[in-house]
DNA sequence: TTTGAATATACGTATAAGCATATATAAAAG
DNA sequence: CTTTTATATATGCTTATACGTATATTCAAA
């Protein structure tokens, strides 16, 4: 991925709060970004299907749930302009709505599994 | 200009050029950077003048020259990732053609009002 | 093996981006 | 003035993006 191709990616608002919530979080199901971003369940699901065809994130299925994470085995150039992504998006309101969402989510996967 | 505005002013191949080689430069006329990028000068006009609507770039006249250089009275946030853009972009082997053609390049307009 | 929840994709459409070519403006030189 | 160099913009075109809606797929539970 080219360093243009990887801007493009974080140029799009939708993707970019799933990736920089994924960068704060680790790893998030649709159905809790769908909450967190609350945004209809096609349009997240797209925006994570091309983010992950381009590489920058990787998915694994835990029974009914898909979870998304960024990629490990990224460029070493990429992290640290995630890292700066993500201070520069903490100051938005919109992805402090996005956390408080998520954290007050009723139902989280992770958490039924854990009962 | 938010976080995923600027990523969109990234995300293009000639602009993320521009930005860099200013990021790296400091000052370049028009004429250096379609020289340096072996770009026609519409398009790197119409993509620096983008840039400068957004606030990214600011430009001064001197003579017949116009000059473009990041603009110093950006947000915080924004300075950072700027570093972090150009120290990927220096990994890429157009940027070292792009830099080989401006320090090559004849009549740079610096040079010519020097002597 | 049917039902429901989670997720993915297809399709049509509206809008935005990017490009090449041509032309316009602005300053300097003759 | 007229020309030349530097830069900006307009126009017409093509392609790419993003979206909503509808539908398909996948898994788990009953």
């Amino acid at each position: 991925m080219s360093p243009a191709q990887f801007f493009k990616c974080l140029s799009d608002d939708t993707r970019l709060r799933c990736i920089t919530l994924l960068q704060k979080e680790g790893k998030l199901c649709v159905c809790e970004l769908t909450t967190a971003l609350a945004l209809s369940q096609p349009k997240i699901s797209r925006h994570l299907a091309s983010l992950r065809q381009c590489g920058l994130l990787i998915d694994s299925r835990e029974g009914q749930w898909v979870y998304y994470q960024i990629n490990p085995a990224l460029a070493d150039w990429i992290f640290p302009l995630i890292d700066e992504a993500l201070t520069a998006v903490e100051l938005t309101d919109s992805f402090t709505s996005d956390l408080k969402r998520l954290h007050q989510m009723d139902n989280r996967p992770e958490l039924t599994m854990c009962c």
